[in-house]
DNA sequence: CGCGGCTTTCCATCGAATGGAAATCCGCCC
DNA sequence: GGGCGGATTTCCATTCGATGGAAAGCCGCG
């Protein structure tokens, strides 16, 4: 029986309803499918009966849909906005040059924009004599030990090398972690267009890569924010 | 000089701020991947004030992104969250597959869902013998006339079958409008397995589509709701 | 210079978001 | 069965943040 319904005590700390609703949004992320709402409301920092009644509105606009089981995931709405973004785009006009690369060398083939300290995989092609690489579309590869990433950071501009040489993390004992030495990679990929990498982030695998440039600028149009 | 600024005249109708940020997001389409902020004011029924401050949040949000020219446009985010969609697993385990039909028979390659009462295209792959069709994934495709959405129809729920019959709109002088015509060939489709589509959808454009089934069951995943 | 359209800022009002608590529900173990 | 722990759902008094009209700023154009 209710009996009491002390006040809510105040524990709103300014953020805006929008923005709670966007933390919900956040919970979810390439370890996290599929949650629980008790998980969403931890995973977001909010309590449970606010994460409940914004969890069912996303589920009413089929941003979130909710399993059988009664966990929830990101719906086909969400899915179809997302295709609506610039990576799609320059997805769907490089797919058919990709699958070309493919079928000409027998490797996978992967294609990436710089966003932010990180390669941003747009797409990714499995080539019938290599195993698959665990980079999907979506993923992160690092600047500075992989082959697509030493191509955009040697186009990128200089503040963008800076950053990057704070961290030059190893992953490998072939990892290239000296700046000096880097720099001269870069150096010589400006001048032959083509980059490479071999073991330098996973141990048994070795890439090329190339810059491919076009009227837009795509680079610049991802570049604004660090993460 | 502000000197009056009468209350706001009470104009809210009731509908809840996550709404109308949703709103805001429906806004855009395949038909409009840029907007400005009074497109997207009219087109989400929003007063300019109020879209302008759920926009600027969710841009802070990375769901959207400013363009140089003012104009806003799906961000990166947004990308990200969508790749974690169901369709999206789906494509990953696919690809190799549709890769291999691509190769084979070097024509273009549709793997499509049954979502309500149409097919949601999930990945295309054009091929080199022929004209890439103007489905990408995201898209959508008529149940009754096109090889794809025949085989989904064929192993869908009979409502479904009914549903579908009160609106068999014609596109070309091929498409089949007859619902007995129609039941005929989905039978034929039970038997053999394979589905056909001659010019039905799109004039100059035939196709033959397969039935993929798995342990999940995908399709009941995605049938909840109409649209 | 003034017009029209888009964008941004301001702020008085009040309705909608909020979250603690209670009530369910469910699986599990003793 | 009965009790326990955790997740989910419902309820509602409080109050804070969302709201939108209006005004001001900003172009580009004729």
């Amino acid at each position: 029986m209710r009996s009491a319904n002390r006040p809510p005590a105040r524990t709103a700390p300014g953020r805006s309803a929008t923005s709670r609703a966007l933390s919900v949004l956040d919970a979810f992320d390439a370890g996290h499918h599929a949650l629980t709402l008790s998980q969403i409301s931890r995973r977001a920092g909010l309590p449970v009966a606010t994460a409940h009644r914004l969890v069912a509105e996303l589920c009413a606009a089929r941003l979130l849909l909710r399993r059988p089981d009664g966990a929830y995931e990101v719906g086909a709405r969400m899915w179809r906005l997302g295709l609506l973004a610039a990576p799609t785009l320059l997805r769907e006009t490089a797919l058919p040059h990709l699958q070309d690369l493919v079928l000409a060398t027998g490797h996978t083939v992967h294609l990436a924009v710089l966003d932010g300290t990180s390669a941003l995989v747009v797409e990714r092609l499995a080539g019938s004599r290599t195993q698959p690489t665990r980079h999907s579309p979506g993923g992160r590869l690092p600047l500075h030990c992989t082959a697509v990433g030493k191509v955009l950071l040697a186009h990128a501009p200089p503040e963008l090398l800076a950053t990057v040489e704070a961290d030059l993390r190893r992953y490998t004992p072939w990892t290239t972690t000296d700046p000096d030495r880097l720099r001269r990679q870069l150096e010589v990929i400006r001048r032959s267009g083509l980059g490479r990498s071999a073991q330098e982030h996973r141990p048994g695998v070795s890439s090329l890569a190339m810059p491919v440039r076009g009227r837009r600028a795509w680079s610049r149009r991802w570049a604004s924010w660090p993460r």
